[in-house]
DNA sequence: CCAAACAATGCACTTCCATTGCAGGTTTAT
DNA sequence: ATAAACCTGCAATGGAAGTGCATTGTTTGG
């Protein structure tokens, strides 16, 4: 696990975040999780720490592009790790979300890209996002 | 204004809604109001009447399929009418929404479709929602 | 028309999540 | 070693959504 340890730290580095205890925790913890989390979900895994902590580690994840945000429209904040060479802080984040009806789970679906949309005369876009909704391959199967 | 106000009621009673005066009032403004709508601003609109009767008024106006959640990632939900002949109730809605970031209005583009989107095996979709961002035709104007 | 039944409204209270201020504590740079 | 910059923990705040219950208004069957 050493290895994967310095590497997590330095993906951290890299984006300029210091590497504190906290922050490599929950980092991993990210990476472990296939899906996107609530801060719900990681203050219930790591009972220890403080609300407020974890809620502004992810804020400077989000605002480092570490992580990024997912509104699947359950009404609360998700977040993600964004792919290796993402860059969601500059440019945006065009893959879809998916949410699972049935596991109410959400992920990114990041191989799957939103497609050029045509707007109206007069439109110009900086940013797109495509939440869909539906069963997901592991629900399906059961 | 006497037949828009009757043709207003005919909408509200043809979706069961029984059309009481508040009712009435918070459909006219939806309809005047180009752009997608929070409850504040409703609450805004209307001084007087109880946040409570807004906020039951758009429930019941949703479950009916008079009006639709808008979700465009600003964190607060917003409603606007639906199309004549729209039945988000029973099948998905799947025109796109648009926020202008300079304006900060969010309004449908229900010309614009959502594009099929091809998910990866064993997914399977219900619904979808896409939101673009940017400038909107009047802003650009500017 | 009247009364019972039903539906809508108003008010108070609650919950959930996000966000901020401030007082330590820890790390980093000089 | 010291100061500055940064991180963490705790308390408090705020905004928005949702619920229980009493009151008022509307419908309808007799
Ligand atoms: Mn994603
Ligand atoms: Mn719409
Ligand atoms: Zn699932
Ligand atoms: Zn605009």
């Amino acid at each position: 696990m050493r290895i994967n340890y310095e590497s997590n730290r330095k993906i951290l580095e890299e984006k300029q975040v210091r590497p504190t205890a906290m922050r490599m925790l929950i980092f991993k913890f990210l990476a472990q999780k296939q899906m996107a989390v609530t801060l719900a979900d990681i203050e219930t895994a790591f009972e220890k720490s403080e609300r407020t902590t974890i809620y502004r580690t992810i804020k400077t994840f989000e605002e480092s592009g570490i992580v990024h945000l997912i509104e699947d429209g359950s009404g609360v904040a998700k977040y993600a790790l964004c792919e290796a060479g993402c860059n969601c802080e500059l440019d945006s984040d065009l893959h879809l979300h998916f949410h699972c009806e049935t596991c109410k789970e959400t992920q990114c679906l990041t191989e799957t890209k939103i497609p050029h949309i045509n707007l109206p005369p007069g439109f110009t876009a900086t940013d797109a996002s495509l939440v869909v909704k539906g069963t997901c391959d592991k629900c399906n199967k059961k």
